[in-house]
RNA sequence: GGCGAGUUGGCGGAGUGGUUACGCAGCGGAUUGCAAAUCCGUGUACACCGGUUCGAUUCCGGUACUCGCCUCCA
């Protein structure tokens, strides 16, 4: 039995390795919602595969839902960067530093935005980084490229796929307050009467959406869909000075810019949640195709499906909000987490259940026994992944058949120990890995909240010597009774037990109640 | 109203034009002082109605239901 056939092999160095004929082998299928099929996927170019996933507004902690996006290509950079080398990858995934809701918080603290967006950013990266998310390559800040925004705006207006505002003056309503009467600020938008494309992503003819009746308005706009590109700040709002005065940009153009700044004018993937396919999506297209004067800005638009908790949408007024970070509090490991979210495909509707959660810790607690039993965690290596698992993610991202292939592998292993050394393999592919993978001791990952006092570490200690040695005892005299007395009492203070021909395991369970302890001795 | 996704055994969740994963739970058994853990065995489900076909859960059409987006909530 052979844990790795020749095409799974890694050939010549994994890191930075150009195409070889093996990984030419892995035919990559991405459904596509620009066609809404399965397509094969076929880089531009091969040496630098180009991707760009829409990041999060920084103004506060990541919610669970917003953790899938990241995951999903999270597992799609890895896959990428295996068959076309960790260095013919290039994934930006951006931070949206200017926005109206950070401008609230701002106002509703008192502290500064730049304060408010460093701590935030930070905060994203930890919280992604325990749920094993890689860094992007990069990771633009949208205050980074205003001017590369400004730009694109006016060669959108030099092309007349936009127009500044056209009532300047003494704008009626509260909406604008021109602080500099000689240059007034102005409200740029981009016009979709001009772009005969718009709606391609979509599937929205113009009609559709101007229906909605949801449209809005705005002040001086052309069409009720036209949206905007740069909109007027005054001195409590941050902004730049520009050809349509002191302002801010629209958030659609923010992405456009970075992601022609950073991957061309046009790119292999672009990625993000479905509610982001409208109007954001959308609109980037036509702000980046009418500005560089292409048919496309991506060839592969990717969307994956939205989260909701115990069968409800998520929303604060459910009382099932939580974020990421509330959940590592709870306690729950960032690689239950990750393990929960690849076990529904990413254009399914997925559900957040505790149950779950249980579940995925379980299998979790079982590959990493298997591991530190069988296996050397430091050899572990992404580059050794099976083809099982490279074939599954290749076929639209199927995650959770590559977690299938998990259990085959803590099956193999007890007609073959080598298959832990492969799970291992797998597990740090998929992104389930941190320093202590293999090595933690069980009672610390089972339930991390029980950290318990060095008094009652050594109570336990020395209750299961006792219970050890009157086993040890009952089985020449046959009596069990003074090990069941104990052991009874152990499991009423909440302790788990566990028994075997070698020893007394003895660990604090969830409803460990350390009252009942001392009085045990 | 417009656009889109989904409906698989108790639950989760793959997949396939015919041989029907996998996990959890359940059940039977082994082992065990009793348990736990572990191991072995065990489940013919694919919303409904038509059509194509020798044959459809799998392809096509329709119906029902669920859900999402259309509002800078991911």
């Amino acid at each position: 039995f052979s844990l790795m056939n020749e095409a799974d092999m890694p050939a010549g160095t994994p890191e930075g390795k150009a195409m070889t004929d093996a990984d030419s082998k892995t035919v990559i299928r991405l459904t596509n919602t620009k066609t809404r099929k399965k397509e094969v996927f076929t880089p531009i170019d091969a040496q630098n595969v180009r991707m760009y996933v829409c990041g999060p507004t920084v103004y506060d902690r990541a919610h669970i839902g917003n953790a899938r996006p990241v995951i999903v290509f999270d597992v799609l950079n890895r896959l990428l960067r295996h068959v076309y080398g960790a260095d013919h990858v290039t994934y930006v995934r951006n931070f949206t530093d200017v926005d109206d809701k950070i401008n609230a918080k701002a106002a509703e603290t008192g502290r500064s935005i730049r304060e408010i967006t460093d701590e935030t950013t930070q905060w994203y990266l930890d919280d992604m980084q325990a749920v094993g998310a890689m860094d992007p390559n990069h990771m633009p800040r949208a205050t980074e490229y205003i001017a590369q925004m400004v730009t694109m705006i006016e060669v959108l207006m030099e092309k007349g796929f936009a127009y500044a505002q056209e009532h300047i003056g003494h704008n009626s309503g509260d909406r604008t307050v021109f602080l500099d009467t000689e240059k007034a600020a102005a409200h740029s938008y981009f016009s979709v009467e001009a772009d005969p494309n718009y709606g391609v992503l979509s599937g929205r003819t113009l009609q559709d959406m101007i229906s909605t009746e949801k449209a809005d308005e705005g002040a001086g706009k052309r069409n009720p869909m036209d949206f905007v590109l740069w909109k007027p700040s005054d001195q409590t709002q941050p902004g730049w000075d520009s050809p349509w005065g002191y302002g801010r940009p629209g958030w659609h153009i923010e992405c456009s810019a970075m992601s022609k700044a950073l991957l061309g004018d046009v790119f292999d993937i672009h990625g993000g949640g479905l509610d982001l396919m409208f109007p954001h999506h959308e609109n980037e297209i036509a702000q980046s195709c009418c500005a560089n004067g292409t048919d496309k800005m991506a060839n592969y638009w990717l969307h994956n499906e939205m989260l909701q908790v115990e069968g409800k949408k998520m929303s604060k007024s459910l009382g099932n909000f939580f974020t990421v970070r509330d959940l590592l509090d709870q306690g729950v490991p960032g690689e239950v987490i990750r393990f929960v979210f690849l076990s529904t495909h990413y254009r399914k509707p997925m559900d957040w259940t505790q149950e779950k959660a249980d579940q995925a810790e379980l299998k979790l607690l079982n590959y990493h026994n298997l591991i530190s039993d069988f296996a050397d965690p430091d050899l572990a290596s992404e580059a050794h992944v099976s083809g099982e698992v490279v074939n599954a993610l290749a076929n639209d991202l199927n995650s959770h058949l590559a977690l299938t292939h998990l259990d085959a592998l803590a099956k193999q292993v007890r007609v073959n120990k080598d298959a832990a050394q492969q799970l291992a393999h797998d597990l740090k592919f998929l992104g389930f890995w941190n320093e202590d993978f293999g090595r933690k001791p069980r009672a610390v990952w089972v339930d991390p909240k029980s950290e318990l006092t060095i008094d009652q570490q050594a109570i336990l200690g020395t209750l299961s010597k006792r219970l050890h040695e009157r086993r040890a005892t009952a089985m020449e005299t046959k009596d069990f009774a003074p090990v069941d007395a104990l052991k009874t009492a152990l499991l009423d203070a909440g302790v788990e037990v566990r028994m075997s021909k070698t020893g007394v395991e003895l660990e604090a369970g969830p409803k460990f109640d350390a009252s009942k302890l001392e009085g045990l001795l």
